[in-house]
DNA sequence: ACACACCTGTGTCCGCCGGACACTTCGGTG
DNA sequence: CACCGAAGTGTCCGGCGGACACAGGTGTGT
């Protein structure tokens, strides 16, 4: 009775709403989405939940457990697909992908190595894996198609993959200043000054894409 | 007089070789090589030199130059492309390059992000978008080839790039507890369980290579 | 011959990191 | 009322990158 009482009355002025992985975890995506995926060491995640950061330990057993559950909630669900064909149906897979690694872009850097995948994670990966499924595609040939795009949307999402030749200025100036040993490339960046700067996505989608049509259509 | 005697005797047990760039780059691959990116610290490295972390900064300006030195330093010179025809050439270019990733396993991850790059690295670019010399593509279209390509190396290197979920063996674990959830997925790895764990690499590599003769001849 | 400047390496210090461990505090139950 | 377990805290540790002042030797101008 008094405690539910004063649980009824600390409902209005609540300072503390309580620990849990959620709380924590958004805090830590919130810390990532605006300062980058070095930002977030325990002590800032605490920080902005006022508390210390040996209380985070209570709910996680480590900062590696902190980092994928963040993962698991930022990813959020599989999607369905809806579009008619594996190509459509891929298509919008990696469009999907990328908006939401676009949202939390630090999630391409903290994906890599081997570490633990939630079912959430899993079930991006099973839907793409589905939608090459009356290609007459092997098992095998599925799962390295859809590694080979994901491993694409990756190296084209500007924070971590990212080649940093494409439209790097520093390298730009290095090229011009020693154009004679590069002439490839300075005939190669000349040429390519005014070209869309999403183009290497959209270029190496559509390679991938016809790639694949052929080794389908054999 | 007396100190060229000097040194002239001391050069049997000259205990410290003086200190250089080179020399520090060497350590730093060294540890890299042997312990991975991670183990590569100041101190680590000044401890593989016998010298205090400090006597590092003299030659270096901070752990991003080091960094920068070793990665020119492991990449090597870049590579003569013997072979008749772009796809070829690419072939042993892609051969090559990862050849020298799999000598140096941190590589990868090294050489992601904004930094500068060195001649040498600069050159490996070089030789591949030379490779697409003869063929009408755009200097764009060659850019984006060979960003598209040297992505592949790095997403199937396995120290970094790689998707766990190729033959990961937790991942297989949990998809197997979970099959109902995962049906797509669990055909796939069932058919895929006895397949070449290089198979990721040559399908990308020939998917990309198809997709790219399906422009070049259009 | 001497003083000076420079170059190389060192010692001390700082703030930040992840994490082990022992503690308080408090609410619920016997 | 006594107890227990859960939640949050304080202290400490080793390691990290790096700023800064200093020591020792060596070459050079006077």
């Amino acid at each position: 009775m008094t405690e539910s009482a004063g649980l009824l009355w600390g409902l209005g002025e609540q300072g503390r709403p309580a620990l849990t992985v959620q709380r924590i975890a958004a805090a830590g995506i919130g810390l990532a989405d605006e300062a980058g995926l070095a930002a977030v060491s325990m002590q800032q995640v605490a920080g902005r939940l006022d508390v210390t950061k040996m209380a985070l330990y209570r709910h996680v057993v480590n900062k590696a457990e902190l980092l994928a559950v963040m993962i698991e909630i930022a990813v959020g669900a599989p999607p369905e697909l809806t579009a008619d064909g594996w190509r459509a149906k891929l298509t919008q897979w990696a469009l999907l992908m990328r908006e939401t690694w676009q949202r939390h872009p630090w999630l391409p850097e903290a994906t890599v190595g081997s570490r633990a995948m939630g079912p959430r994670e899993i079930g991006w990966t099973e839907a793409a894996v589905a939608a090459l499924g009356g290609t007459g595609l092997t098992g095998a040939q599925r799962m390295d198609a859809v590694f080979l795009l994901s491993g694409h949307i990756r190296n084209t999402q500007a924070t971590s993959g990212t080649q940093p030749w494409t439209r790097d200025k520093r390298l730009n100036e290095q090229i011009a200043a020693h154009g004679d040993r590069f002439p490839a490339l300075v005939a190669a960046t000349d040429d390519a000054a005014d070209a869309d700067p999403d183009s290497s996505w959209e270029f190496g989608l559509a390679r991938i894409f016809d790639g694949l049509e052929l080794l389908i259509q054999a």
